[in-house]
RNA sequence: GGCCUGGUAGUUCAGUUGGUUAGAACGCCGCCCUGUCACGGCGGAGGUCGUGAGUUCGAGUCUCAUCCAGGUCGCCA
């Protein structure tokens, strides 16, 4: 039998009873007993952290016998007296007072847990997923989900006040075939029709511009039916916005208010605005990457002009075939890059898309370079001059071309930074990456796509460009990057419908296509709309760098896996037949 | 879909060159203990070594297949 509260109520959480001589009701679950035959310590937690409790010869006899009953995760509610305790424990934030149990009452019983509640865990993943709800009782987990709170507070707050509107955007929409693969909903009304859950709410708060509503915020859900990552979940919460009257400075600098105080709230940091920008020709050039990581050097050099002639087929082969030959240098990075390790970069590069990987290793007198026979004595010297190698130093080479090059050295410089251990862990490092190319020519079908949505804005001294020269048109467009992660992705939006026919032509859409595919959103911008443009920024990835948390699993209350599947609920799972014919749908049986 | 790593008690792990009855810690059950604090002491229960096949006198260990989990690439306008 268990107990009922009666008329019993908490007075304090756990955590908060710090002084002596309070009349305190506290409840929670058990953490620890520590019976002592004669004398009995119950750790409680709650929310709000931990509080000794003792039971001992004072103690009622009945209440003392039931204490003795208690067991790990009971659900206790417990009146009583704060008093200073005989020895403190230094490693509790209550560790100076204890509470002089008079009443008890046991709300719930519980099972031995699968695993141990305790911050300190070192039960598996799945196991603790499994228990999605007992893993949640961590003080850990439960910091998290209330710092993501904050996030989500602060944003609320600020936009708020900034006159944006709170709009819910619909979770069945049209399926929209471009991008990701939408989660599909299927109608039992229309047999054989589908509704799509969005993949953000991109059009839809377009339209609310479209129909005067100026500035809009919301808290959304999104989805996307593609394979999952650390850092990836099917289902994820971006913090929407979308303004009027507006041009690229104008949400880049509200955006920045945002992180400047959203920093200072949930962290208690400051930070000086205006956030770095850089273009995106110079992040890739530069750092190989649309995303950098600026909270260390090791910049990508071109060394193209100073090996271009060289005897080394692999360096002038790549040249002449139109690319490039670029390296990173590692400072002082000799000793921990042996020649084993640097084997293992050479797989690293060539499982990204690289052939190899070049180096020099300067660990003795003299370096280790297996090219350098291809290179005079003179040319070797101005090549280390040039990339600023030293004694101590690793410089490794990428050579084919730019589109392998940069991005495979972006993912070296990274990885040889973490082998390092030079990257400032508790640096936060907002950067602005703005000037996106507005096509990206796709070799396999011989065409020009978008690579953003096709509704993103060119900048104003390209649009003539757009039928000439295509690859020299830049977007509106801008990314908001945290230490190497994108947090935010945004951009001005075409609001001419001239121009928006024109960027359909250029991306080959038919008339067919376009109407089937946007078809009420063109229509839509033929009745007047303002300049608008807005971001999403990721709540989930912006949670798991404020918490430090190494997946997006840390802060999101009920994730998925990899394979997209809920291991607590089993989801998902088939469905009776029955239910499938009222929706007219069969299941194909599987392909051997 | 490719590649890499892992799967042994409720949990986290160890298990040597293939060789007797598969171990430890925590948890669980019982007993003892009036000041513990991740309490301590004594005793006990608990295993289809992910699954299936193969090699072998003999498989947790070797081989193949398969399932599950994680990471990564493809993918994510």
């Amino acid at each position: 039998m268990i107990d009922s509260m009666g008329k019993l109520r908490r007075t304090h959480g756990c955590g908060d009873v710090t002084e002596p001589g309070l009349h305190v009701v506290v409840g929670g679950f058990v953490q620890y007993i520590r019976n002592k035959n004669k004398v009995i310590f119950i750790v409680l937690r709650d929310r709000s952290g931990e509080v000794q409790l003792v039971f001992n010869d004072m103690t009622d006899r009945a209440i003392f016998e039931k204490a003795a009953s208690c067991k790990n995760e009971y659900v206790l509610l417990v009146k009583g007296t704060s008093i200073i305790r005989q020895d403190i424990n230094p490693n509790m934030k209550t560790g100076k007072i204890e509470i002089i149990a008079e009443d008890l009452r046991i709300l719930a019983k519980a099972e031995p847990t699968p695993f141990t509640i305790m911050d300190a865990t070192n039960a598996g993943e799945d196991l603790r997923l499994k228990y999605r709800y007992l893993d949640l009782r961590r003080p850990s987990l439960q910091k998290n989900l209330l710092m993501r709170h904050k996030i989500a507070k602060c944003a609320r707050e600020y936009f708020y006040e900034a006159g944006f509107v709170e709009i819910e955007t619909p979770m069945m929409m049209k399926s929209t075939p471009e991008g990701a693969r939408d989660y599909l909903i299927p109608s039992r009304v229309h047999p054989g029709e589908f509704y799509a859950l969005p993949q953000s709410p991109q059009i839809y708060k377009q339209l609310l511009m479209v129909a005067g509503l100026e500035r809009y915020i919301q808290i959304a859900r999104c989805f996307r039916d593609e394979d999952l990552r650390a850092d990836r979940q099917p289902e994820f919460t971006q913090i929407d916005l979308e303004m009027s009257f507006v041009d690229v400075e104008d949400i880049l600098d509200l955006t920045e208010g945002f992180v400047k105080k959203l920093m200072h709230d949930v962290l208690g940091r400051e930070i000086s605005l205006p956030l770095p920008r850089l273009s995106y020709a110079d992040a890739m050039n530069r750092y190989g990457s649309d995303k950098p990581d600026t909270r260390f050097a090791m910049e990508l050099q071109d060394v193209s002009e100073l090996v271009k002639d060289s005897a080394f087929s692999v360096f002038s082969g790549a040249i002449q075939s139109g690319g490039s030959v670029r390296c990173i240098v590692a400072k002082d990075a000799a000793k921990i890059l042996s020649r084993k390790e640097i084997d293992k970069l050479s797989d690293f590069v060539r499982g990204i898309g690289a052939k190899g990987l070049a180096f020099i290793r300067w660990a003795e007198e003299k370096p280790t370079c297996a090219f350098a026979k291809f290179f005079t004595e003179e040319q070797m010297q101005e090549l280390f001059t040039a990339i600023g190698c030293e004694k101590g130093d690793v410089a490794l080479f990428i050579a084919d071309k730019n589109k392998i090059v940069l991005p495979v050295l972006g993912a070296l410089r990274l990885e040889v930074a973490k082998k390092l251990g030079i990257i400032p862990e508790d640096q936060l490092n907002f950067l602005w990456i703005t000037q996106f190319p507005f096509f990206e020519w796709d070799e396999e079908s011989q065409t020009w796509l978008a690579m953003h949505h096709p509704f993103t804005m060119p900048e104003d001294s390209c649009l003539q460009y757009l039928e000439s020269d295509p690859g020299k048109v830049t977007a509106k467009a801008y990314d908001l990057v945290l230490n190497g992660i994108e947090l935010s992705s945004g951009s001005m939006r075409i609001t001419d419908y001239e121009l928006q026919e024109k960027m359909f032509r250029a991306l080959g859409l038919t008339e067919e296509e376009i109407q089937a595919k946007f078809g009420f959103l063109v229509e839509a911008y033929h009745y007047g709309a303002p300049p608008h443009g807005g971001l999403g920024i990721g709540l989930d990835r912006l949670s798991m760098l404020l918490c430090k948390a190494e997946s997006l699993r840390d802060v999101i209350a009920f994730p998925k896996v990899k394979d997209a599947s809920e291991l607590m609920s089993q989801c998902p799972s088939p469905v009776e037949k029955a239910n499938l014919d009222v929706l007219g749908i069969m299941i194909k049986p599987k392909e051997e």
